[in-house]
DNA sequence: TCTTTTATATGATGAGCATCATATAAAGCA
DNA sequence: TGCTTTATATGATGCTCATCATATAAAAGA
């Protein structure tokens, strides 16, 4: 019907934000087309007029979610010293609130497990932004002189995938949040964010 | 037909070894109870003469895999001193044979990503795993007078899952070799493994 | 040998899924 | 006002899945 000329580009734009937030929450195949139209405001057909297939969409998606993390990650390092920024951070990062906000929390850390059953364009995608994540934790390391930064950055973001993932797997809450709890001590620790916090 | 005594037990115990391999490898809807049982030399229809529900079979099976990761942590330190036994384990775990033997590896690195939508009944059961897994990490850390032991296990559990898991997810071979370097010279060197090994 | 028992097999049901052919409706243009 | 274009809707197809009612076949006991 002929609608104004953005409104194509609007809509592919709130599907893909809706499927980010709903692939990170429920998992690529936990979300069927049809759902996700309809929590878009559509139905399930018009889909394939914005997407070649579901495929498509998650590997779109996926690039979605690591934008989404980069602004994150650039506002927490705004306005502080590195260190500063490093400690607010893993605090954010192993906090309660990310723990429970898996649908707008880390992509990392939602679609690790899922990673190995994608399609490859899903995966490639995916590795670029953890190969990206790794760096500026790397970076920000550097910056206030931790000896081999690089093997730090991955070293830290593997811990801080791991016990994200593991304070939402398990059952009992009180071990969950000792699990966070433990990263963070251990990281602040080990790369002198104590005082910082 | 009246088998003999065992066969009902050897039959289900088939069942659960394939289930736990097959789970681990595609996740608990990556298998189907037909495929399954196909797997097991079986029809699909005889599944319910064994296990309540596919949920039932999940958590059962889930329950297996931590035996057969007992086992093998048991082995591990059969006859060594601790700190050789946890380097050796840290060595095994972070090993891009074991990364690429996800069907047959630790339950904790197949399955974190998909207990968040698992039932409750595979869930309590991961969690207790986990528990004793980081708790056995604590024991062995102590043993040789790492301070904090019980955070350190935790911690040393979440970067080796965190590690292991990126390593699964990311295409590219050598970023993933390089993560599983990265994590274990940063073990090594935070709970003095280094000269062990 | 005949009956009873029970582990496994067959086949069906109904639900959910991705995909696609076709229809509709409304905005811009004539 | 009427025509054309195109974003979205409808409805269908064929697939896979968990589950279950029922059938079969063979071992154990008589």
């Amino acid at each position: 019907m002929r609608y104004d000329a953005e409104h194509r580009e609007r809509t592919r734009a709130t599907i893909l934000k809706e499927a980010a937030g709903a692939i990170r929450a429920k998992g690529p195949d936990g979300i069927g087309v049809a759902a996700l139209m309809k929590q878009a405001g559509l139905t399930h057909g018009g889909f394939y007029a914005h997407f070649k297939s579901k495929d498509d969409l998650v590997a779109e998606a996926i690039g979605v979610m690591f934008e989404e993390a980069r602004n994150r990650f650039d506002r927490s390092r705004a306005d502080a010293d590195p260190r500063q920024a490093l400690s607010d951070y893993v605090g954010f990062y192993l906090s309660p609130m990310h723990r429970d906000a898996r649908g707008k929390g880390c992509p990392v850390a939602a679609l690790s497990g899922d990673m190995a059953r994608l399609e490859p364009q899903g995966r490639e995608r995916f590795g670029r932004g953890v190969a990206t994540l790794a760096g500026w934790l790397g970076k920000a390391l550097e910056a206030y002189g931790v000896p081999d930064a690089e093997t730090a950055g991955r070293s830290m973001l593997a811990e801080l995938v791991g016990a994200l993932l593991l304070s939402r797997a398990v059952a009992d809450p009180g071990e969950s949040d000792a699990i966070l709890a433990s990263a963070a001590a251990s990281i602040r620790a080990r790369y002198c964010l104590e005082e910082a916090q």
